[in-house]
DNA sequence: CGTCCAAGTCAACAAGTGTTGACCTAGGGA
DNA sequence: TCCCTAGGTCAACACTTGTTGACTTGGACG
């Protein structure tokens, strides 16, 4: 049964998410996380324990990757660069995930760990050749591109249309999965 | 001629280059900074006014960019992510300013001021057309290495011998410089 | 010698942090 | 009716932060 209670935690974690996402671990606090829920810092504490816990809580999350072995082969690349955009364009979890991960080394394990539980067994089925070396490079151009887009904000990159987005990224990631050696 | 205090300058210089990136922006603190150079807290207020102008001192690079113009035209890919890895492994610098970028707005500034003074102009050199494009997405795959290998350190990245990161940076960045349209 | 000034030390400040525990309050069950 | 408890508030704690100003040193120079 839902309790009253259940409430107030969600409306904490969403104030949570968007606190992290937008100053990262250390900047956010308590007490404004707790003001934008409209509640007292005590709270926080009751519910989540503490800083790190309430993180945790917060940054739980899944990148949604569609089900690559069923796109065809030539389009894979295409279909992850559409997914980063659509994906992280409307989710403040990943950017507080990777804000934090910067300086907190409980966020960046759980960076390493999703992009290996997540990405890793899909590339290791297209392409068993070296795939863990493939994913990472995946995590590497697709990390660096939401940084420069959402975090750091260099221009060019925030000014690019989804379809250009797709038309460079695309082939960079299709690379990654299917270059020889 | 040189003051007795250059030594000194120096010395907090260089431990404020190793705490910002170790620790980044906020983590950092003038204290530990001050204990690492061995003196009093108050000698950085001193010399550096605040931890903001402390943080630019420290923050002060270059990339050090080969000219690209006078490599043969299907190298330079292949020059710029061996120049890379080797500019990146042994200079604290660039770590500091990445790390302090995503949580500071000053660092972040300073990052795209230059991306766009050091590798816009080469870039355009080269490749003319959509050249800012260009300049960007590099810095996507440039940073997003950066990122994974030296920050979040993902094992399939940190792995990588440095001739496999040619053999995985270089045709991509090849392509971001002469891929048509 | 004594003077002077850069270089360096020390203790404290005001503000902000995560965190705690004592307290209040509303409302349902006995 | 009273009591009990989940849900919520409040004020304070211990600590850390950037920053300041008054003080001490040590050596060059007259």
């Amino acid at each position: 049964m839902a309790r009253r209670s259940d409430a107030t935690r969600e409306a904490i974690l969403n104030a949570a998410r968007e606190r992290f996402a937008s100053d990262g671990y250390e900047r956010a606090t308590i007490r404004a996380i707790a003001a934008d829920a409209g509640i007292d810092p005590a709270m926080v504490m009751r519910y989540y324990g503490n800083k790190e816990k309430l993180f945790a809580a917060a940054a739980e999350f899944d990148l949604r990757l569609p089900d690559l072995s069923e796109v065809p082969p030539g389009e894979i690349g295409a279909t992850l660069a559409r997914h980063v955009i659509t994906r992280w364009e409307h989710d403040e979890t990943l950017m507080a995930l990777l804000r934090a991960a910067v300086t907190n080394e409980v966020a960046a394990e759980r960076m390493r760990t999703i992009f290996a539980a997540q990405l890793g067994p899909q590339v290791l089925k297209i392409n068993p050749s070296r795939a863990p070396a493939r994913a990472g490079m995946i995590a590497t151009q697709v990390l660096g591109f939401v940084l420069c887009r959402y975090v750091v904000k260099l221009p060019p990159v925030v000014d690019l249309e989804p379809d250009e987005v797709v038309h460079w990224l695309g082939p960079t990631l299709q690379r990654y999965l299917t270059e020889p050696v």
